[in-house]
DNA sequence: TTTAGCACTCGATGTTTTAGAGTGCTAACA
DNA sequence: TGTTAGCACTCTAAAACATCGAGTGCTAAA
């Protein structure tokens, strides 16, 4: 267990690296008004801290940085919640009153404030609504062997797949199925799609012409075809301003990964309900081992419908980021309750 | 005007400092086997190629390196259109053989293929056809104050836009109002679209109710709204592998150069037809500076419906690169014109 | 238990040295 | 007259060395 003194130093170490990414010596602590101990003083607490594995050395005689054990402490017992400056505070509620019909508006603006207040790069999942259901199916025929499926869910969400179609179908026969579908899918949940379409629209459409079976194997497959992730960045390029990255291989390398969008989304939907922080090692994700990765959730109801996490530098600004995402998160909670 | 000597020693050095990075001294060239001078005479030729601006020196006893006036010169005049290798030219007829019903998919796939192939960063602009005409225009309401609008085009392209009505307003009343609109509207250029929506289905609509009337200003309002111009990228990061660009700040301006998707899609707009090189200070763009920028534009007969544009630092494998460029541009070409 | 004092370490910075690549010029050569 | 060998000179990059100062660990005194 650390005394109340070792805590003491240790606040001071990361609070200050956090801000000047240098390593902090015992002189530059003792000068602190909170400390009233002289550097040979600190210089013992520094040393048993390094024991303990919460701070390291860059070198011999140079001063103290925190390693990673030390902003797990720091995150989990030392990091007081912030409260956001006025500054901070309208700007993300500047956010959420401007009048927006599309949410994928809401979550990129989102997305975009949460960078820039930070100067970390920010990375938002979702929102996937499972409650969703289908309010209406077109098929529109482009070309005699070509047409358009458009899904309209209830959350007012658009979407549009090509099939093909055999050149004997005609524009009535097309006119049919999408009365069948209309009258079988509306309604339906998104995710009993699959079900309800390998089911009893298929075993209905059966009994019409080989044409509609046809057909409908090729729409079939476009319905069902998976959508990639809706994922949103911005401040891609905050990455560059920070110190530790000036190192071209480890800006490739991290951009490499913010280019695998399914392996992002993928670790943001895993990610636990509240805030996590995920320091250095901790990362999943080789690429990462230098960054701390935060994630809040956002939900609608009970339910969990999307991630908005936060990637920067192991030194983290951790009490206002994780403030920030707080409010950001609830803020989107709030707005899709207000929607739906 | 250059002598044919000073023309061989020219293209040595372009042609060596392309592949090396390095600057080029008289011993390296004369050992070429096109050279039978001795490096004195070549340094003497050199001296003259620097005088009128061809080469450069980085410092006073350095080899040389080619000016933007010595690139440009290799551009006009020195490169000769080389022949693609199987193994280039397999990849990318690959890209259109693959059966696809999206242009976007396609234009994507040609992105990514693009900077495949070169290690620089691909841009595409378009397809924009002008001939493209409404299909279909489909109104769903989505609560009582929200609807959707979906326009498809007869090329296949969905879009819709979100936008206001009036609590009074009934769903038959915007069924009458879909009615209207694809009554009036089908069939019309997109881009006369504007037109046609200000003149007479303004008037035809200010006949009934005044809840028509203030939908319709909404509906205008999304119909008219400027879509932002469709850029694909790819190989941002291919920048980094480039010596020239290990440089953390020229990276940065870079990549910010990249995210004005605006000024892009308008550089890549105005550039004229065929295949067009722009050298260094050459470029409009202040962050370009320092890279070459080639662009080559495909059509669908005799118009000019998109641009394909490769970004990358000046000493570019200029030949290769102008020769895949033409191999792709006109693979768009004849896919949209199978297409349409 | 705390602190002053001190020797020691090591990186950062600056200086000097050296090696080598490449140039420009001159004079000799074909 | 065009070409080339020779050579002094320049400049960079890399290595070697010196210096400074921040910071440490340890010891002994308060």
């Amino acid at each position: 267990m650390l005394t109340e003194r070792q805590i003491q130093v240790l606040q001071v170490i990361i609070d200050e690296f956090i801000h000047t990414a240098q390593p902090i010596g015992s002189r530059a602590i003792a000068k602190k008004e909170k400390i009233s101990y002289s550097p040979a003083t600190i210089r013992n607490e520094m040393a048993d801290l390094e024991e303990l594995g919460y701070i390291e050395k860059t070198h011999t005689s140079s001063g103290r940085i925190p390693s990673e054990k030390g902003y797990r402490f720091y995150v989990d017992n030392l990091m007081s919640p912030l409260r956001l400056s006025k500054h901070d505070m309208t700007i993300i509620q500047k956010t959420f009153k401007r009048e927006m019909i599309e949410f994928e508006k809401v979550v990129q603006q989102s997305a975009r404030v949460l960078s820039e207040l930070t100067n970390y790069t920010s990375i938002i999942l979702g929102p996937e609504v499972f409650e969703t259901t289908l309010k209406q199916i077109q098929l529109i025929s482009l070309s005699d062997q070509a047409a358009v499926a458009i899904l309209v869910t209830n959350t007012g969400h658009v979407e549009h797949r090509y099939f093909t179609i055999p050149r004997t179908m005609q524009a009535a026969d097309l006119e049919k199925l999408v009365n069948i579908l209309n009258d079988r899918l509306i309604g339906v949940p998104i995710i009993q799609l699959q079900q309800k379409i390998y089911g009893e629209v298929s075993q209905l459409l059966q009994r019409y012409s080989a044409d509609f079976e046809t057909t409908y194997t090729y729409l079939k497959e476009a319905l069902l075809e998976k959508q990639p992730a809706k994922l949103y960045m911005d401040g891609k390029t905050n990455i560059m301003l920070q110190p530790e990255f000036n190192d071209i291989h480890k800006i490739q390398s991290l951009y490499s990964v913010m280019e695998q969008e399914e392996e992002l989304a993928h670790l943001l939907r895993a990610s636990g309900k509240g805030i996590k922080v995920s320091i250095g090692q901790e990362n999943e994700l080789d690429e990462m081992q230098d960054c701390s990765l935060i994630t809040a959730t956002y939900s609608l109801g009970d339910e969990q419908i999307g991630t908005i996490a936060l990637l920067g530098p192991t030194r983290m600004e951790y009490s206002r980021v994780v403030s920030i995402l707080n409010v950001l998160s609830n803020g989107l909670s709030k707005k899709f309750h207000s929607w739906y």
